[in-house]
DNA sequence: GCTCTATTAAACATGGTGTTGATTATTATG
DNA sequence: CATAATAATCAACACCATGTTTAATAGAGC
């Protein structure tokens, strides 16, 4: 009776598809389930693409992953919590390059800038954006998540300039250092998803010396080209 | 045969519920129109509130205004859109405001910032956002619909940062100047979604202020409070 | 090769959708 | 106030997506 129970069992919070991408071996998960949930994934950019995030049903994706409906209910609950995981795993990553964010201070940026030399850390991070660019080009596009974008935003954006900003203000509740960061918070963001809609023509050497060299000017002043 | 077709005549593209709030008068809606549009309206912000966009059924939407389901069909066709003419209403009023701003200048913002004076757009666009506060809320919150951000964004803020900026780049196609101006209208769309956010505690001068403020810091300058 | 398990296929109850027709209630207008 | 117009209600409808369950098949892992 309780023979078949595993394999209803659905991963708690999307644990196990983290293993999916990048799959260090621990754990490896079953190539079928891998094939699948890879299929299932490319046919959600797509169909995101094409139809926007509530254009299409479970059945679609099924028929575009060319796979049977009750393979994708054997991993997931429903579409959203798909979503949600594949969100969880950028989220996840990018994680990684918080924990370098905390380091970064602004004397960094001025001595980097003075050597006119871009931060690797931003280099790094445009190159893995770039690495899940169909999928990011999908969710945070017209007819992608809203939802995503603001994880994007306090993730990476916010920690961002509270680290760069001077140390008297960063934890200060002034209403307007509230909105100072949030300014450059979402500023940073926009230029992120600029970059990924236009189909990330620019190279991650590039945008991170675009990046820097935002932080460094002021809006009234004359752009020097 | 056809006497009754007119009941099921849906206004195309939400023409006539622009009329609904800000009635000028010529062709009003008839009262019961009206009082179950409000209804729905009313609805769809707690709804969203609570739920978050997708989270409810237009049969919970009914429940909630207190309407007969057929109601709802009678004047919208499914969900989204009833949803998208509000959006509508709202984008089409600030097209008022959009106006305005092709007529300001760099200029002006200097000026008006020497005698340290909000710019009276600036506090108007306030007043109006804060008037429609309790339905931003819902919509540009984390249940909210992401797509209405990205319009609000294009509405307001690109062409805001677009009309302040010195002629010469306003239409230069350099790939610098396209981020520069993401960059600003970004910043200045989060900086809005943070004061509706948080409740809209500071008045429309007192944004007005902070807005003008933000436009001439430089990011790595040290901020006087 | 043998065991375990993922995929498939079919069926099912459930619930939301969007539409329709007839009835009732309310509104605008003379 | 009386009347015509029309909006709201109610019940019923076919349709489709959902999420679950079963048994059978196929494939992975060892």
């Amino acid at each position: 009776m309780a023979v078949l129970v595993s394999q209803r069992e659905i991963p708690r919070n999307g644990v196990t598809t983290s293993l999916k991408v990048h799959n260090g071996g621990a754990l490896a998960e079953d190539r079928r389930i891998a094939r699948s949930k890879k299929a299932l994934r490319q046919a959600l950019i797509e169909l995101i693409e094409e139809r926007g995030v509530d254009g299409f049903t479970v059945n679609d994706l099924c028929t575009y992953a060319d796979l049977n409906r009750g393979t994708f209910y054997n991993h997931f609950h429903d579409k959203d919590e798909f979503l949600l995981s594949l969100e969880d795993e950028i989220i996840d990553d990018l994680e990684g390059f918080r924990v370098q964010l905390t380091r970064l201070s602004f004397a960094d940026l001025v001595r980097y800038r003075l050597n006119s030399q871009p931060l690797p850390f931003l280099v790094d991070l445009f190159d893995y954006l770039r690495e899940q660019g169909d999928f990011l080009h999908a969710v945070m596009g017209a007819g992608g998540d809203g939802r995503f974008s603001l994880r994007l935003r306090d993730a990476v954006c916010t920690n961002l300039i509270r680290s760069v900003l001077h140390e008297r203000y960063r934890n200060n509740p002034t209403p307007f250092v509230d909105y100072y960061i949030s300014f450059y918070a979402s500023a940073y963001l926009g230029v992120i998803t600029r970059w990924i809609e236009n189909g990330m023509n620019e190279s991650s050497e590039t945008m991170a010396r675009i990046a820097m060299r935002l932080f460094f000017i002021k809006p009234g002043e004359s752009i020097e080209l």
